[in-house]
DNA sequence: CTGTCGACTTGAGTAAACGATT
DNA sequence: AATCGTTTACTCAAGTCGACAG
């Protein structure tokens, strides 16, 4: 994918491609088109495979194998009348394999002797030994009182308390499991692949008006022990094994209605096209709904992702407007107004998310921009020499921390002061907005304007910005990718993207190191040599001597490049260690701004850069700023 | 206006694949 | 070919946001 993709995006650029709007009835298509991949292959298409001929030949092979589809959705028309599709057939989702009871050598002990043969349940837990949640007491006991839920009435007599359980056993067969599966042959592991393959290719695959598309999860989620984040009230306990009959399949009524396993039924079968997913089923620990949906190469998701970025480039035609209004705003004599103001401004300035209410109880306690609390926040009149600063302090989506202290505009901070007065710490910073008042507000400003816009918008201005600043034409390419990274850091910055350290961190760093000291003497050992040649070459003045000091030259030159390199590396994963990169890259930045940057620096850059393969699929067609 | 639900995007963590290096 | 480290692909939780009922 990626390399046709890649040789696509060359052979387009070099022929100046215009993307052409291509009107096509919907139905006649359908007719037209069979649904087969390969067929629909149009004069476009053809044109561009006759001028790079030779590069495709080499990579068609490839490309066909993989059964990839050459389709530009995003040359089509859209549905203007809400509808999703016209056409959707698929096989339905895969359920999660059965439960295989563990041999009866594996013992599970109770107070040190009983032992007993188990359910599935105490299995999830013992797979979980070496986690850090099986220490946590919240763990524990949801995880108990869904156990004891299931368990026979003798089971429930005798077992009394979790502390007195040993699954030791259970945990070390597991494990022994999990390395055998490692250590298998590698005809087995190609066994097993060919076996995933096929299942790919069976239900991974939707025919969604006439094209074969990628579904993004078609296994059913296996049963498990709840794993939330943070503190997460609901942590430990039973996710439920997902049957057929608790399924809603979604197709289309002229479709081929996918079959329920054997001696099962669906729950239903419906036919909403006002719809994307193929599927779905309530989960049991939130009572929400998961989806089966498609793949993001999809045309549905393709064309969801390209509008989004639309959206933000249309904000950025109006953004000087929006900004001088809630700027004028903070002088309303409506406390509602001020709050709403102020709240535009966090979103708009640190790129804080929208901040819905959520059940308290029921989830992390985690907060974004208009669930703040009075205790999130710390106002400095003075702090070193700035002015006007706010401490923000609070757990956000994913119960990542956010901390960030920054200067504010007085008339901000005043109206911050104006909100906590006469407040207790767990009351609401703005207590008189949610989020369904300020989108309400951002609909009228533009249309299509939500909190999240401002997202997508200020990290996208940000990588161009800083690309634009960071980069020189004549850089090196290890220079030139430290600073796409570092672009692309300053975005993840912005959004608070963070991760754990990776473990082997330290570790990895050392072995940099040692590498960059090992080039360093190399260097300085090829720089002797270097000078020794020269003064031969002074010596004797012969053409011999004169090729040496060449080579030496050279060799040097070569090493100083090497150095250079590992000394970008090290910095790069210095500077990455806390921050995750792929989220930004992934959901946030407008490929368009990647590929402009970088269109002429060809083939080595494209592929350091890491372009997700989803821009790749899209992404790259389109030759303009965001500006 | 408030609460709930449904659909869809965003996000971190993890396992597997990949690819460069020794 | 073994190792190491990175990248991608999955997984599934946790958000956003609009619709709708009361």
């Amino acid at each position: 994918m990626f390399w046709l993709s890649l040789c696509f995006c060359l052979t387009v650029y070099r022929f100046d491609y215009k993307p052409k709007k291509v009107k096509v009835e919907l139905d006649k298509k359908a007719k037209k088109r069979k649904y087969e991949y390969g067929d629909d292959e149009d004069e476009e298409d053809v044109k561009h495979k006759k001028k790079s001929k030779d590069k495709k030949a080499a990579e068609g092979k490839k490309a066909k194998k993989e059964g990839e589809d050459k389709w530009k959705w995003w040359e089509e028309e859209r549905y203007t009348d809400g509808s999703k599709w016209r056409f959707l057939e698929h096989k339905g989702p895969v359920f999660a394999p059965a439960y295989e009871p563990l041999p009866e050598k594996v013992k599970f002990y109770y107070n040190g002797k009983i032992k007993f043969v188990f359910l599935e349940v105490a299995t999830f837990f013992a797979k979980m030994l070496d986690h850090e949640y099986t220490t946590k007491d919240i763990f524990r006991k949801n995880f108990y009182k869904d156990w004891r839920k299931e368990m026979t009435s003798e089971e429930k007599s005798i077992i009394t308390d979790l502390k007195k359980c040993d699954f030791s056993e259970m945990n070390e067969y597991f494990k022994a499991q999990s390395e055998a599966r490692k250590q298998m042959s590698k005809e087995e592991k190609q066994k097993i692949k060919e076996e995933n393959e096929r299942l790919l290719s069976e239900y991974g695959f939707c025919i969604m008006d006439n094209h074969r598309e990628r579904i993004g999860n078609f296994r059913i989620e296996p049963p498990g022990l709840f794993r939330g984040r943070g503190d997460h009230p609901k942590m430990g306990m039973l996710k439920r094994r997902i049957r057929p009959e608790d399924v809603i399949i979604n197709c289309s009524k002229d479709s081929k209605h996918p079959k329920p396993p054997p001696g099962t039924k669906w729950k239903e079968v419906r036919h909403d096209n006002k719809v994307t997913w193929l599927a779905s089923w309530t989960e049991n620990i939130q009572g929400s709904i998961k989806y089966i949906m498609l793949n993001p190469s999809s045309r549905i998701k393709g064309e969801k992702d390209w509008q989004k970025y639309e959206t933000a480039r249309r904000l950025k035609k109006c953004v000087d407007r929006i900004r001088t209004q809630y700027r004028e705003d903070w002088k309303s004599k409506e406390m509602r107004i001020r709050q709403r103001a102020v709240a535009l401004y966090f979103i708009d300035k640190l790129a804080l998310r929208a901040g819905n209410e959520k059940e308290e109880g029921e989830t992390a306690d985690t907060v974004g921009c208009c669930s703040l609390r009075v205790e999130h926040i710390k106002l400095f009149p003075k702090m070193d020499e700035q002015e006007y600063v706010v401490e923000f302090d609070f757990l956000g989506k994913d119960s990542i921390r956010y901390y960030n202290k920054i200067p504010v505009e007085k008339r901000v901070f005043k109206n911050l002061q104006l909100f906590l007065e006469n407040k207790q710490p767990e009351d609401d910073l703005f207590d008189r907005l949610n989020t369904s008042i300020l989108n309400k507000h951002l609909q009228e400003l533009m249309d299509g304007l939500t909190a999240k816009v401002f997202r997508t918008y200020n990290a996208s201005i940000t990588l161009q910005q800083q690309l634009k600043e960071l980069t020189c034409c004549d850089d090196s390419i290890p220079a030139k990718l430290l600073s796409y990274n570092r672009a692309n850091r300053a975005v993840a910055i912005l959004c608070n993207h963070q991760r754990a350290p990776p473990k082997t961190f330290e570790k990895s760093m050392q072995n940099l190191q040692t590498k960059i000291d090992e080039k360093q003497n190399q260097l300085s050992a090829a720089r002797k040599q270097l000078k020794a040649a020269k003064a031969n070459h002074k010596a004797s003045h012969d053409d011999k001597s004169k090729k040496a000091v060449e080579v030496k030259r050279k060799a040097v030159q070569r090493i100083e490049e090497q150095l250079m390199k590992l000394q970008m590396q090290a910095t790069d994963r210095e500077e990455n260690k806390q921050i995750a990169l792929g989220t930004s890259k992934l959901n946030y930045l407008d490929p368009r701004i990647s590929v402009m940057g970088k269109k002429r620096k060809k083939k080595k850059l494209l592929k350091n850069l890491n372009v997700p393969k989803k821009i790749l699929s899209l992404g790259v067609l389109f030759f303009f700023f965001f500006l």
